[in-house]
DNA sequence: CTTTAAATTAGGTATTATCCTAATTAGGAT
DNA sequence: ATCCTAATTAGGATAATACCTAATTTAAAG
């Protein structure tokens, strides 16, 4: 949970993220969409795939990255558990919200 | 959105929201409930006032903190949107949903 | 006004993040 | 084997984090 919300926190990891919504995308052509060294995007993608946000696999000569939204869903989920209203657990009743 | 998601990095600093959801509470309170250094909890708490996840207010001599609720939610709205399929409007037909 | 309790700010240090250029690896084509 | 393109790793400079102790602010009580 850690890595996953300083992968967040980035700008420009999260423009990474919303492009390979769209599609997967090689790591040259997400380095090509920023005003950066090439090897700075790269250790964004390292960072992003440590965080599991993103996947890589090899195709020929290029390396193929794609979203992996069950990530973003755990993030979601932790968030939602935030905001949830208190509850309590009751015998037999399942859940009684509270307050 | 940035400080927002640097924010919830933080161990700690998910530990003192999920503190303050249950009700506010006093910034002795909540370093008394870390085994660190009081001003240490001052910064994670001027860290998440600085986020929006966080407001206080004066109580005497104390300083009463309680969670913003709406912060929390305009992350939550980002991811949402993240996992979102993507949409393209049609004109007086709403949204139709792609892919 | 002085003291006390609550909390923050100031200042210092160690670790981590972010960016760069240069060097290296990996696969495909000549 | 050699070369070329794609991409990563290595190494280094600078900025930001996270923690500590000491000093300062703030409000209430004596």
């Amino acid at each position: 949970m850690n890595l996953l919300f300083k992968a967040l926190s980035h700008p420009v990891r999260r423009k990474i993220i919303a492009m390979l919504r769209v599609g997967p995308l090689t790591s040259g052509d997400i380095a090509a969409r920023f005003d950066m060294a090439w090897p700075t995007v790269t250790g964004h993608l390292n960072l992003l795939k440590d965080a599991g946000l993103v996947e890589a696999e090899r195709s020929g000569t290029s390396m193929r990255y794609r979203v992996n939204i069950s990530a973003i869903e755990e993030a979601l989920a932790f968030l939602m558990d935030m905001t949830a209203k208190r509850a309590v657990e009751v015998e037999d009743q399942g859940l009684r919200e509270e307050q």
